[in-house]
DNA sequence: CCTCCCATTGAACGATGTTCAAAGCATACC
DNA sequence: GGTATGCTTTGAACATCGTTCAATGGGAGG
């Protein structure tokens, strides 16, 4: 029985987790620091490297608990909007995205300032999660345009998706764009609205 | 008379300009490494602090030359539209800035990779070459919306720029989307020809 | 209680950006 | 020209990273 040792060794998984999420919610990605983290934990620097095989994968494992908040805001936003026209939904779901970077900011930079070209280690779940995230936007995609067929419904659900996502990382970033937030949730929805004719 | 001593300061400096950008060209900004420029240059590392503050402001320096190759091939694109519809320069600049990502991808990512948080120390003709860009997007975009005032367009160029900047970062990005590139150019001229209705 | 095995430790390694006392060199002055 | 002065250049040293690994310690089975 190897419970006490696994036991400890997910324990310590948990709580590096729990630790780095709070490090990299308030300082950002490049805040993750092995010997800080250490410390926090009350282990040896040696330790981490037993319950992960290195901080990339710490990392990893932060980001898919924020996108899945991510993705839960973005669904509990659409939600009691069921009834309401395709139109209104996608921009719900915009507006829900720049709320959540807005709110989330460092979290959510962290989930593109990862170093993807790694290798193939990226985990599975992640491309799951954003798979759950273009669904949402599917729907009411493939209800404004049934005109479209399927992969071109496909193209224009990743195309809105990436262009929300760069008006609000542009937007939120302090330099290139600097836009007020109110202009941002004007463009967004003025982009949204457009698609929908 | 300083000329000896101030002469060869600017060569080393151009001389670390050029050696640096072929390395981002090459490799990325994060193969920006002092040492190794040192011993391409044929320097000690201590003289390129001689020449730049920091390795920080070299990257700029060097960003600079990217942002400027990129403005000039945006431009190049619509030139020859001169007399074509509005809605059909828009797609050349979203096409042409698509180009140049896709044939520059180091380079043009290390514009956007760069800290931007350490301070505002941010040269001004970052912000001058971004507005010049900006510049190109307008005249098409005001031509198409009469209907609305100078603020609201102001916003669409900035948003329509961030849409597109979106698609191709993402697109080129191997893991979250990994759009071909046909693919690609057909999302950008969707999403201008929609919103030029 | 002993023994083996594996988890844990933290000093050490290699790489990084940056600094600074020392050495070198060019300019100015006599 | 020679000498003095001040800036430039040097590269070893420092601080800070992520990561490793021989040595240590503690838990499971006999």
């Amino acid at each position: 029985m190897a419970s006490k040792t696994q036991s400890r060794r997910d324990d310590l998984r948990t709580k590096l987790i729990e630790l780095g999420e709070a490090e990299i919610i308030e300082h950002g990605l490049p805040a993750l620091k092995a010997r800080d983290l250490a410390a926090k934990a009350g282990c040896s620097v040696g330790a981490i490297y037993n319950a992960f095989p290195d901080l990339h994968h710490l990392a990893l494992a932060i980001n898919g608990r924020t996108f899945r908040r991510l993705g839960a805001q973005v669904a509990g936003a659409v939600e009691p909007l069921a009834e309401a026209p395709a139109c209104e939904r996608l921009v719900a779901m915009g507006l829900a995205y720049l709320d959540f970077a807005s709110q989330n900011t460092a979290a959510w930079r962290a989930l593109f300032e990862i170093d993807m070209a790694v290798g193939e280690d990226i985990p599975g779940w992640y491309m799951v999660a954003l798979e759950a995230l273009f669904d949402h936007i599917r729907r009411p995609v493939a209800e404004l345009r049934p005109d479209l067929c399927a992969e071109d419904v496909e193209f224009l659900v990743r195309g809105l998706f990436s262009s929300i996502h760069g008006i609000v990382w542009l937007g939120l970033q302090k330099r290139i764009s600097a836009v007020p937030r109110p202009e941002l949730s004007r463009m967004i929805t003025l982009i949204l609205s457009e698609i929908g004719q």
